[in-house]
DNA sequence: ATGCCGACTTGATCCATCTCAAGCCTGCTG
DNA sequence: CAGCAGGCTTGAGATGGATCAAGTCGGCAT
């Protein structure tokens, strides 16, 4: 690889949801075959993100949205003061960039947070194309709603629950997605600092790293900075579920 | 008034966006007139929701979208194990039910807090006629997305502020809302409870109370129960922008 | 190997908010 | 018009998480 240009675009490989095996977690959920083709080409490029770099900013302009090929992302916010907050992290086969919609700019920052690559998907392409699908409108309305009821479940999160039941959330929550994906649901790797987390749960750092100490004494997780392993699901369960132990 | 039937259905009076006085404010936005007529056909009919009746709640089937016509409405969600969130509250022209569109169920229940009224828009309906007319696509779209962004804006609120910040917030939000409605926006009547606005912004009713009353202390607000004039509205933008005091 | 740096852990203390409890308004009902 | 109930306020004390401060760990560059 050259050392001269930043690698971002991706040489022009033959890119196609058809053959994508994402397919099922992706935007072509419920398309048929032949409309797929048609999909294809509304799945114009693919763009590399090296870990750390963003995706786009709040104040971009929106042009497209990006479904996760590989890798990492998180998704923040931030007020004029400097206040900010992670609002979710996106793994293969999720949707960003919805939130630019509204105003036709971003709102958001996207940050990948391992070296990642995205599909680029063209809105305009998106919105004329799913007038003629209503498979595919039907099934982009549902990605909209079903964000909007994971927000409401974060602000449930956020709203109602203490420390470790947010720790516990979080965990159970990745470990679905990661299983929905084929990967072991006791052994993770996290992909985000303890900083990160805690934003996200509307905790400090150092709360987090408690709460994870806290789930290794009590033998629920077996915690190495990163690597996790879950030894007792139930248990992060019953957390959640307002069970206090 | 008959005593014996429930009044929930209103008499079939002339639901016409096309005349509404809403019209800027809810879906209608940017439609053209000549395509203004197709989209009465789709909001057939209306419904009158008295003070604390739900107009769904979460399970029920997913039919309609709601478009709040007259009244205030809250949303809220709830985990199995009771803990529950008010996640938004809804004025005039602003749109319930999105939430049920990625399930075919609701996610979340919709409580009238006064006596209100909503015209009832067929889902199925706006499906096939935003795939005619794009401009009710577009900007059905930018409503959804735009819901996506308000609940980023309330998991900052959550994840990141303190109490007074958060009413602060929460107040000026309000008040720029009833100003786009024509209203003061230095005086209001609540229309919820302390508990639900301290459901809302993830506090007790005790600390909601509390941080009025510190505020009228202040000079900010005057708080006569739930009358609240706005004297300072300043010092409430100061609050959320990070400036203590 | 060595040293450095960012990420993480852990302890001690502080403080914002919760909890519990008492009392007060206001509107409604009998 | 008296009594009641639901919603609200206020106080005192408890506490979960924040803050501040050391230290540790592990990967990376020299």
């Amino acid at each position: 690889m050259s050392a001269v240009q930043p690698a971002i675009r991706l040489e022009p490989f033959k890119v196609a949801c058809s053959n994508c095996n994402l397919r099922e977690l992706c935007l072509p959920v419920g398309i048929s075959n032949e409309q797929m083709t048609r999909l294809d080409d509304m799945v114009s490029s693919r763009r590399a993100v090296p870990r750390g770099e963003p995706l786009f900013r709040a104040g971009d302009a929106f042009t497209s949205l990006y479904a996760v090929r590989t890798g990492f992302f998180k998704t923040c916010v931030s007020s004029e003061d400097g206040r900010d907050q992670v609002t979710g992290f996106q793994m293969a086969g999720e949707l960003l960039g919805l939130d630019g919609i509204g105003t036709e700019r971003h709102t958001c920052d996207a940050v990948a947070l391992e070296d990642s690559q995205v599909c680029v998907i063209s809105y305009h392409q998106l919105e004329d194309l799913s007038r003629e699908l209503s498979d595919l409108q039907r099934h982009f309305h549902k990605i909209m709603s079903r964000e909007i009821v994971r927000d409401h479940g974060v602000m449930l999160l956020l709203g109602s629950m203490r420390a470790e039941e947010r720790l516990a959330a979080f965990l159970l929550n990745l470990t679905q997605r990661l299983r929905t994906r084929g990967f072991s649901s006791s052994s993770l790797i996290l992909r985000m600092t303890r900083e990160e987390i805690g934003s996200f749960l509307g905790l400090k750092l150092e709360t987090v790293s408690r709460a994870f100490s806290r789930f290794q004494d009590e033998g629920i997780l077996q915690v190495k900075q990163r690597q996790i392993e879950v030894l007792n699901p139930d248990a992060l369960q019953k957390l959640v579920n307002g069970t206090p132990s």
